[in-house]
DNA sequence: ACTATACGTAAGCAATACCTTACCTGTCAA
DNA sequence: TTGACAGGTAAGGTATTGCTTACGTATAGT
């Protein structure tokens, strides 16, 4: 069982923008929940609920100060994206080696 | 703009187990519907209705073989997760970097 | 011409996603 | 202690997804 395991699908995670979005906010490092939700149009709300299906996707993870809640990026759980998405760079090769036969037979 | 432009968004499609599994059995060369089908428990309309987002992704195309359609894997637009993805390795890399630093702070 | 095969699409339905407002707890500051 | 701030969660509405069955169209075989 891949990085997902508590319950979160990685590849559901990131098939929204707005999640996406706050995920590459996230890279700039630990950002609270008011500075998150100030760069989008929705509610703050609708901010903690985004973040509540990063987290238990294991994509952030959160910490406490004081009355701020930090999220942190984790991109453990990408490598399995990333893991799936190589397996078609190999095909892509096969592809162009396929072409370059085909244009070298045909000259 | 995209790969996806003409209206699939790329992250969505490939969100659904069902579909990177359909796009995992097209890695082997094109297949008609009835084959593709055959591998799920769900009904050939419903593997209709997927490819159908895959086709407007653009990660799949359909050409005709007498009465049989066949797809074919386009993992073009996948370049498009792939650099999303990567984007996050000089994250980890600068983490790594940080931790080392710290260690050897700490030695 | 008739029948079977291959497949898309429409209609209908249950489940889920996503947003909002309202409300709650916990923390800081005066 | 009282009020403002930070943010999670519940409730409720609407939109979208994902499936099924039913049906229509095109091709292949007899």
């Amino acid at each position: 069982m891949p990085h997902d395991a508590p319950g979160g699908d990685v590849f559901v995670a990131i098939a929204s923008p707005v999640r996406r979005a706050l995920l590459d906010t996230l890279r700039q490092g630990p950002v609270p929940v008011r500075d998150l939700a100030a760069g989008f149009s929705i509610s703050r709300p609708a901010v903690s609920q985004h973040l509540r299906v990063l987290r238990l996707a294991d994509l952030v993870s959160e910490s406490w100060v004081g009355r701020e809640h930090q999220y942190r990026l984790n991109p453990g759980p990408l490598q399995d994206v990333r893991a799936w998405v190589t397996g078609y760079e190999q095909f892509w090769k096969d592809r162009l080696v396929g072409l370059r036969d085909l244009l070298d037979s045909g000259r």
